[in-house]
DNA sequence: GTGGTAATACTACCGAAGTAGTAGATTCGT
DNA sequence: ACGAATCTACTACTTCGGTAGTATTACCAC
């Protein structure tokens, strides 16, 4: 299969497709409009972006009259892992725990968040 | 400073600089013999490299003689932090709980795992 | 039906990453 | 001293992301 490359993706990409994500459809107007205003960019480099994207098998279009109306193809679950484990492995050498420590050192962590953190842990504990 | 595109770093560029932290300083074929054997690479292709990281300011050569001997300029603690931010902002808003959330779903994790989690995030707590 | 609007198609261009060949210089072994 | 090995410099090419202009087509309003 061809999902090997799913982690590489560019800013703008991984922006269109959380666009289609929350749409679940949308037209090169939607999806400028979820970008935008302040995105600034033209029209058309929305729509060649997204025909690149069709290309490579991340999106996929429909017509309704003339206008194209895309979907995401891949999922949201299936990009985010790629790209997660992608970093964590590049940086990490895939260990987690490596990862969750340089966070936690190199970032202003609340206590809140910290307690959001245990949480989860002792959950997937029970879990096991 | 202009360290503001750390974060993009190609896997190779990457893998280069990892030998060159390892090592604190390497010539070519330091490099090429950490990334390989089996990384089949021509030793130009490394040179080539670092000339275009040097260009970027990623890293500095010395001549001893007639080889180059290169070191890295910026810090893999920058380096790490740069990426590891990049992509908890860009998948998560930032949310460093929703990163081990997913992460914790989507792969398999070691109750070893768990607990050296656990421990570290006490750890954090207690030093608040 | 005619003009404006809106949509896609095509083309082009830049920069970065990755890859490597060729050329020129230098040094080293014998 | 001469040839082989080694090293950098230069050039080239491919792919991808990003960005957008121009051209063409279709539709809508009046």
């Amino acid at each position: 299969m061809k999902n090997a490359k799913i982690h590489r993706l560019g800013d703008l990409q991984l922006r269109i497709l959380k666009a289609l994500w929350d749409r679940g459809e949308a037209t090169v107007g939607d999806v400028l409009a979820d970008l935008g205003p302040r995105a600034d960019l033209a029209y058309t480099t929305i729509a060649t972006m997204l025909r690149k994207m069709e290309a490579r098998a991340l999106v996929a279009h429909r017509a309704e009259g003339r206008t194209f109306v895309y979907r995401a193809v891949v999922e949201a679950e299936a990009v985010t892992r790629g790209m997660a484990d992608h970093l964590l492995d590049r940086l990490f050498e895939g260990n987690l725990a490596d990862l969750v420590d340089h966070l936690l050192t190199t970032r202003e962590v609340s206590p809140e968040e910290l307690r959001q953190l245990e949480r989860l842990i002792a959950e997937r504990r029970r879990k096991k």
